[in-house]
DNA sequence: TATTAATCGAGACGGTACGTCGAGTCTTTAC
DNA sequence: GTAAAGACTCGACGTACCGTCTCGATTAATA
């Protein structure tokens, strides 16, 4: 059971950094996060999965919601995904979302460290720069390119069109917790592209 | 300050449940929300501040959040929106929302308990349900009414457009935690019309 | 099981005070006593266990503890002794405490009482007063009737005697938790016996 | 020292036992007993004055009862008696009892404290670890020393001896809630000594 | 090579809150 | 008027975590 947790077997101990235990705190966030949920989620309880001392997770992460952050959006990665038609460059923006939300585990995962970043001004500022530096860039590159090509309108608003594509996945998490079909991703960027269409 | 809580002045209670508690404890859930937030809320800071035993607040409320919930929604009351174009009969269903969200108290007394419900099982199914009865059913009684008349299309799935109607609100109050503009609810429904419109 | 609480197929309730109310409620108390002890001893229990209000235990008994030492009391009560010796006299007025002493479920009713007592101001009088009642007056009256015959010694004091008589069953009962021998009683009166002849 | 199998021995990591916290929780349970004896003894109270966390005393001691004989019994201390007659052996053994019961505040404490005792197994236990130690033992040694010396007989029972000397103390301090007088503890050992004279 | 300093595990500590239980007061309803 | 039933406030229970701290062990960089 503790062996996923790498650094148990480790001997280092000193004046560095130790990944091995970085790993294990991360690891055993999202273990805790898909088992037990944000609600009775502990540092303790993650010290001891991880048999870490809780020092050290306090040393390295400015908050609890931060933490559970840094653990949790490297679910959502990059991933491949096939481009036929000019709307695939918006779905694939928002695609590794819907994958993430199609693993059950992933999805409890993800849900807490959502939550945990509203309760928490410092995890919520790292949620933030995430979405700036995973979705609205992208997207503005995506958008700007298009408009320039004069494929649609100039004049979007970048944080209506980002309400389109990230809100209904957040409906469907936390208010009507119902599942997210393959192929919502797909959906939400054509009914964008559609209303941008000159 | 306590003076607000009027069942302190009130005659002594008796047998059957007493009204006056169980208002001073809705409002004072309101009043620790709006002070505290969802983080530092505590069940002792409501029984404190309303005057009320622990022991009441957990005979009555099935969970916390539920508490929350229950405590919260009516925020989102009915109110009167002018209708001169076909689309307000939509935004009509969403407007109250807008208006909860204006006010920067309630603001935070919703999230908090979007929050509570997002992550607690009772609460949630108490969201859903006001969800279904302010939401779904007067929206599905809408559409249904334009598709009889043949103004919109009749292929409309109902999840899709609540997704499209209430996702944008989720994602400036969780995610980015951005202000919502006057007429966010009558854009969105404009542009939900324009997707169903023949 | 609740047969045996007498006031239950009662009908009558009026302006007389019940005495199947209060014989239920006493002997609900020495059940609860022997069942769970003086710790875990509660009103709440007694009046579930009687089917009385607690209105109705509050009424009519001073305090808890009062309530409890009224209800035990009865246990130690006037026994037959076999009198062939002077000294028999003596251990007649203590004989019934060691037949209480020996049945194990008295044992646990009256150390609990006694428990109460020495707790609560109200059934600590309500003790010394049975004491007075039932041992010090006819202890006084055997004393002085065999001072009076010349028997023992004329300057006895009827506090140390009291002392000696009931303090080895206290050392007993609360301090080794050890049991009562059949004949400590009469062993008792012997030694303060010998120590009072002349 | 540094034998091939100290690493056996080795000690544990982290903080020791903290003494300050230990001395103030029972010198904060000896000042509550004392004020409010134990009726209204309560470890929020103790936690309170002491300035320590519940979960501290929790850690320490198996129960309330322990805790309160533990904060206690150090106040029958060993004290120094004058022994010029035989008997005065036997006093010695309860002097350091008659001296605590002096003082007013400690005979609050200790009364308090035994019935803790009587009133929990772990406590009970606690209290008779020390009679055992510091009365039977030594009262045993005392025995036998004179029966060897033909200076009593051989035939004493060492409980009933118990009994005669501590039973009077209990009669005092939990029934008859009467003083203790000077020189209670030479009396009650004259007493038993002329009992056991040849 | 020995010393220093950063790091880690373990966990004790003062606190705050949890959810439950009981005390004692009060009110309603039934007889 | 008396009693059963039970809702209410208050406060304590024993447990769980939080965030801080200290202790002893380990190891890399410095002296």
């Amino acid at each position: 059971m503790d062996g996923q947790y790498a650094h148990i077997e480790r001997r280092r101990q000193g004046p560095k950094r130790s990944d091995a235990s970085r790993d294990a705190i991360l690891q055993a966030v999202r273990d805790e996060l898909a088992d037990n949920g944000w609600r009775s989620f502990s540092v303790d309880n993650v010290a001891r999965r991880a048999r870490a001392s809780k020092q050290t997770i306090y040393k390295w992460w400015p908050s609890i919601g931060a933490l559970c952050v840094d653990a949790s959006l490297c679910l959502i990665q990059d991933r491949p995904v096939e481009i036929n038609r000019i709307e695939d460059h918006l779905a694939h923006i928002i695609w590794p979302l819907e994958q993430a939300l199609h693993s059950t585990k992933d999805t409890y995962v993800l849900r807490a460290a959502l939550l945990a970043a509203a309760d928490d001004e410092k995890a919520g500022e790292e949620l933030r720069q995430w979405v700036k530096t995973e979705i609205r860039t992208p997207l503005r590159m995506v958008l700007a390119d298009l408009s320039n090509r004069k494929t649609i309108h100039r004049d979007w608003d970048i944080d209506s069109i980002m309400d389109a594509l990230l809100g209904p996945f957040w409906n469907r998490l936390f208010i009507m917790n119902s599942p997210i079909p393959r192929g919502f991703s797909a959906e939400l960027a054509t009914q964008v592209f559609k209303k941008l269409k000159r």
